[in-house]
DNA sequence: CATGAATGAGCTTTCATTCAT
DNA sequence: GATGAATGAAAGCTCATTCAT
């Protein structure tokens, strides 16, 4: 947890610190991540740094936390409708809210998906034990609620298959930046093709797995 | 590229310390890997190993090629049936290859899986940009065919899907080690359970974004 | 020497102050005591102790200094009777009011040995410098006083047994400290056992040193 | 423990090492010793340094150790003549033996009176845990063997007696040193009178507490 | 006069890489 | 070719002291 200090901040101090960290640990991940290069990008001094935070942990830990929170607040609205939608509805919606939090927030991005593809990393099991609850559990949650209204079928491991989704769901944000910057599309422009491609992967989803499927013979 | 000395090397030499940095690599990933670790597991001197190759890079890049090139030749079984199968089938048989593989080389998956992972990382560029082809080209490549040849809707993006297909592929060896985990299972029978796992990933995936598809109104 | 800031205080914040500073100084010697744990501890701002002190050396300097005064002072009783009491008396006497003394204030004890015991530390120098004379200086006095009365042997190096004295003073206390500790003898029935053992001391102190000596023939 | 690295170094270099580490902790104790000043002191890398010993503590245990080693190798040739002495004459030789090593070893002594007087320093109960035996214990074994002997009188408490005894060695040797700077007398000469010192001070140890006294009353 | 944030030199330690034998 | 010691830049972190309000 990050200092009193910190929390006493001038609004725009604090951004810029926080701003220059996310982009540091986005660029480099957790190790290679540089309290030096942090502190040099944002002004401040090698000592203040450590009077806002306890380590470089310390610091790690508040903006996942923040970043997390972050895009759980950006991702509510749709959650809200939770009842409304149905199974596959949901799904659209949280990929295509994940995919526009990404376009604004590239670096939160980054950072984030930088943990998601790094379980193996000591710093993970640390996270996930004070409690930190990943993405991915979201997924587990409504697929079961799915399952349950007959939405989906009930031969699956939903354990699996909920794994599949939010690998996909990172994956299509990779491939949305990935594609973006090879073809240097504009953005406005580029971000329509996407909507497309989004319900085409939601369709393959339903199709998939739904229960409807009459055909749905091997 | 290592030094002619490396080659030199009697095979069971050069086979321990390719072992021992593959392990290296897998437990630590690229930053955390140390070379003073290999070079000990392996019992060589350090001078040693700078005779054999340029730096930590240069071992790096050797390494994913070569780890790259067995799986590859792993999967070719496969792919020289490629014209019998329908491209389903071929999906389904690279998958349980790709896990047969991964059980049977649980240190080299782990490495291969970091790099596609870290795609943000710069040693990722660096590699690409040496020319190594991913395994996620194979799936581009037969899914353009499979396009051609009707056995998938033309309607898709084949970069996108082919990008989503190789996380699926990752993703699913990363369940099944962690569940393995998780569960303590017996091998074996664990791996049985694994087969009708993956085989509705693929029927899940066919019915999505096969042509056939009576059923696949939204 | 503190500020004028500081002697404008209130006595109740000038004594805490005082009072946890001594206490760190205790616990942690010069060079580990904390100028941030001593301003937590008694609750003022960093600042503000700058206001107080010129630096750490200067907070020191003054403790000491006070410290020494207040075990002089804590001495003083058995001086005045300086003129009734032979030598050996007048020790015993210092020796029990230093251990009665020590008992009570352990901290400024603590601080006071330390200084005593790193002699070749730069500080020492520096406070010496200044002009603070240290609690041997007493014995010399009174040694020196003592050989002329003819109560103590003219053949020895006053110098160097007055050095002697105050060593096995402080170790003295040091040993009640270390052996209260050990046997976590309740502290009143302790003492008692402890006046014996300062009566041997001496005891073996004047059987040594004393002139009367028919009996010292080696 | 020194890695074996330390002990593959010529003979010449190992002693630069261990003597510019030695006169650092006797100048500055253990917290204030910097490493970076040892190695600038002795011209190697600071890379290098770490190659020798684990860290900081490593290389202050080795000294310790060290030190202790010679010490007592100075003292042997006097502990083997243990059974033909008689207590106070031991004591004597050991006191002489003592300062003559301190005369010659300065830096190595004024390093192991700081950890004698630092006794409530981290570092000292971890090197007593690890097993090291101090001086004092010498001096309780022999004052309990004296006893028995009859040499010593039984009506004291050999704890505290052999505290003070290494206390007043200790003192003696700090005494040496403090005169011998403040007179800047000559060595050869100076160290004679202190002969008589020692002899002075061993007297009215012996008559303090030897067992003859006929004249010891009070 | 009080406050507490800001500072930066200094610390110990790590590690890929080079060098000398 | 093999060895392993030597190197030094850079890391994370501490803390007495100064500064601005």
């Amino acid at each position: 947890m990050p200092k009193e200090t910190f929390y006493n901040l001038p609004d725009k101090k604090r951004q810029l610190i926080v701003g220059s960290a996310i982009s540091e640990f986005a660029a480099f991940g957790y190790d290679k991540a540089s309290i030096t290069r942090i502190v040099n990008k944002c002004g401040i001094a090698k000592g203040s740094f450590y009077q806002y935070f306890e380590d470089k942990k310390d610091l790690y830990f508040y903006l996942v936390t923040k970043v997390s929170e972050e895009k759980v607040r950006a991702l509510e609205p749709v959650m809200q409708k939770r009842g409304q939608y149905d199974f596959f509805t949901l799904i659209r919606e949280l990929f295509l809210e994940g995919l526009k939090f990404a376009a604004r927030n590239p670096q939160i991005t980054l950072m984030g998906d930088w943990l998601f593809k790094n379980k193996g990393h000591p710093i993970y099991n640390e996270i996930v034990g004070v409690g930190l609850q990943s993405a991915q559990n979201i997924y587990t949650e409504i697929l079961e609620e799915a399952i349950k209204k007959g939405q989906v079928r009930d031969d699956i491991d939903p354990g699996f298959i909920s794994h599949s989704i939010s690998s996909l769901s990172v994956s299509a944000v990779e491939y949305y930046f990935q594609a973006r910057e090879e073809k240097k599309a504009r953005v406005r422009k580029f971000d329509e093709g996407m909507i497309d491609t989004i319900d085409l992967l939601i369709d393959f989803l339903k199709n998939g797995i739904g229960t409807k499927g009459k055909g749905r013979q091997q």
